[in-house]
RNA sequence: GCCGAUGUAGCUCAGUUGGCCAGAGCAGCUGAUUUGUAAUCAGCUGGUCGGGGGUUCGAAUCCCUCCAUCGGCUCCA
């Protein structure tokens, strides 16, 4: 017999030999029919493998995560079952469970597999689901495995099977598919009731352009139809808030071929919008004691290469502008850093100057790959909210801590309240890729380490994640409908700092060398506004909306008094507009909910001989009438309470 | 940059066995109407069918090429 330990501490005896599933079956039927797979010991095993020691046991099911993935690689492989049965002879890569869902990399030599055939497979798929196949563990020696692909003449598995070594070879079975796989997997493919090929794209073997392209399926299943139908309808949200469709409806901003691909115009509205955010961030960062500085769009190529930015991006940047006579090479600015240590070298500085903070809403512009851009997330030309913070060693973990302060008072004022924070690190295989010595590296990550850790942040760590020059926290912010969104970052640099010779004295009188703190909240203004469309679906919070208020006139006889109304609401700081269109009522009330105006106020004779306006909520709908004062101060309040009353770091 | 898909009016989209002057709705303009909480009516304007080249008596439709966009890969200072 043997004890297994459940969740709940309880202490179960069974025959030594049994599964998971059995496990399960004896507790109720229910919860066998939707155990996936379960966490034997902390690892992930099937349900199906027969335990032998006293084991702590948690059951695993789609409410987990590894259940999920667990599902989703065992579709990798039913996608991989079907498509050899209708497509004989294709050659298989590899097949992991994704985020969303499963993709399997697949060689079908010269056919080209587009959407017309996802149907096809996807009844496939259905109907070798419905064998209820189980998927059979086996474990076997590296010559075996190597002679079976072989026969199959499978080289990506061949390939794959080079770096195994004997011994911990298995694979798995199901129906009449075959793979090299780890597992684990479901106990059979019954579990799989619902299925939906994605998309379907080109992916370079092993991650490496210089090998072949594959053609990599992606799909996603469910043991429930009804939970593919609410994946979908998640999907569809999504796409309705699309920051590419929002900005084009609410007119913020346009991208234009002859201007050039990835690089964003902003429209009046857009625009206003985004110096509403710039003015947010500038008082605070002022209150902070941060020191606004200016530079220019271009720089020496000197400069870069002193940063060591050339040696790193310069074959993938702009090239080079060329004066006409003196054969001096200057880059479009791709970063603020240099020009600000620049700035620090100005004059000597003590220690007693020290922490200074340059900030600068600075515009850069980088070269990335026509495949890369995508709407305002990736840009070629963007504004950084940008700041560096030049600071003696014995500061840094303070400043630090106040610059944490800062990005979360941004975040709160903004509604992302569901952030982690991850603390992005060297790649340990390849240092190669980072300048700056193994010491300075260590006491970067040990203050990036700490400072979170004293700001009580819930933290991930990513190796391979770090700037070439320091390492990074990253805020990664969950949007209203769960995605997850890479905004702030902060970076903490011993490296820049030497490179460009940056001293201060002190109060030993000798020159000492300072750290500099690389931040910023918003990320980019572009990448920002776009993040923050998706969060709120284009209905922006009352301060920061272009537009806060329309006053509708029901006809043209009233126009006058809602342009006074107007005026009236701008000397208390409200804007907005009149719509004095010749168009019924219901008409400009449906065109203002569209443009997604935050309160419309009709205004006819009713309310021209009370001096007051009828307030209709966007969304919500009539809120009654309201003297325009009253009205100007329920506006004010509802700011006043969103956004003043943050608590203004120090 | 690579793989695949897409590109018709300002926007959303019809139109491909190649064939009469290329269509609709919304937006815009003009007029009528002067309106009470999500679309008033009528008329009109607007398109080198992404650009260029080719096949053909004839091309939005077929072929080549370039550009842009979309979904991925790779990349992201």
């Amino acid at each position: 017999m043997i004890k297994i330990t459940l969740p709940d501490n309880s202490v179960r005896e069974y025959e030594n030999g049994t599964t998971s599933l059995q496990i399960a079956q004896s507790i109720s039927e229910g919860l066998a029919r939707n155990v996936l797979a379960a966490k034997v010991n902390d690892e992930v095993w099937d349900a199906t493998r027969p335990i032998t020691t006293d084991s702590k046991v948690v059951l695993l099911t789609m409410n987990d995560l590894e259940g999920k993935s667990t599902l989703w690689h065992s579709s990798a492989h039913l996608l991989a079952e079907a498509i050899e049965a209708l497509y004989p002879g294709t050659k298989f890569g590899i097949g992991p469970a994704i985020e969303n869902g499963f993709y399997y990399d697949i060689d079908l030599g010269g056919k080209i597999f587009t959407q017309e055939d996802f149907k096809r497979v996807e009844d496939k798929m259905l109907e070798l689901a419905r064998l209820n196949n189980p998927y059979i563990r086996k474990e076997i020696s590296k010559e075996n495995a190597i002679r079976y692909f072989k026969e199959k003449n499978d080289e990506y598995k061949l390939d794959l099977l080079e770096g195994l070594t004997d011994g911990s070879i298995t694979f798995y079975e199901q129906g009449n598919f075959i793979d090299l796989c780890r597992g684990p997997h479901i106990p059979n493919t019954g579990f799989i009731k619902a299925v939906k090929l994605m998309n379907v794209a080109g992916a370079y073997w092993r991650g490496d352009e210089k090998n072949k392209m594959l053609t990599r399926v992606y799909g996603i299943t469910f043991t429930k139809q009804k939970d593919l139908t609410d994946y979908l309808i998640l999907l569809e949200e999504a796409k309705m808030r699309d920051h590419r469709k929002i900005g084009k409806e609410l007119e913020l901003f346009a991208f234009s071929e002859k201007v050039g691909m990835g690089l964003p115009l902003w429209l009046p509205k857009g625009a206003a919008l985004r110096e509403r955010l710039v003015q947010f961030l500038q008082k605070a960062q002022i209150k902070s004691g941060y020191l606004p500085v200016i530079t220019p769009h271009i720089g020496n190529k000197n400069l870069y290469i002193t940063s060591g930015h050339y040696e790193k991006y310069g074959a993938d940047s702009f090239q080079p502008i060329r004066t006409p006579h003196e054969g001096e090479e200057f880059f479009l600015k791709p970063m603020n850093c240099p020009h600000h240590c620049e700035i620090y070298k100005t004059s000597p500085k003590s220690y007693k100057d020290l922490p200074v903070r340059y900030s600068e809403f600075g515009t850069v512009y980088r070269y990335e790959q026509a495949g890369e851009l995508h709407g305002l997330t990736r840009v070629r030309g963007f504004t950084q909210d940008d700041a560096h913070l030049f600071c003696r060693p014995d500061q840094v973990k303070e400043e630090f801590c106040k610059v944490i302060d800062l990005v979360l008072y941004v975040f709160k004022a903004l509604d992302f309240n569901d952030y982690t924070a991850q603390i992005s690190l060297r790649d340990p295989n390849n240092k190669t890729k980072y300048i700056g010595s193994d010491e300075n590296w260590k006491l970067a990550e040990e203050a990036i380490i700490e400072s979170a850790k004293e700001k009580g942040l819930k933290t991930v760590i990513e190796y391979g994640e770090a700037a070439f020059y320091g390492p990074k926290l990253d805020f990664m912010v969950k949007d209203a409908i769960g995605r997850k969104w890479q905004l702030g970052t902060i970076q903490v640099d011993y490296n820049l700092p030497e490179r460009f010779e940056l001293e201060y004295t002190g109060s030993d009188n000798q020159k000492h060398r300072p750290v500099m703190i690389h931040r910023a909240p918003f990320g980019s203004l572009e990448r920002f506004v776009a993040v923050l469309i998706e969060h709120c679906a284009g209905k922006f919070p009352l301060w920061l909306t272009p537009e806060q208020i329309a006053v509708l006139p029901i006809s043209e006889k009233y126009n006058d008094y809602a342009k006074k109304v107007l005026e009236l609401l701008n000397n208390y700081d409200i804007r907005g507009l009149v719509d004095d269109r010749n168009e019924k009522i219901g008409k400009k009330i449906r065109d203002t909910e569209l443009k997604k105006v935050p309160y419309m106020l009709i205004v006819g004779e009713k309310e021209e001989e009370e001096n007051k306006v009828s307030v209709r909520k966007q969304g919500e709908g009539d809120l009654g009438s309201f003297s325009i004062e009253d009205f100007a101060e329920i506006i004010n309040s509802e700011i006043e309470n969103r956004i003043q009353k943050l608590p203004i770091i120090k």
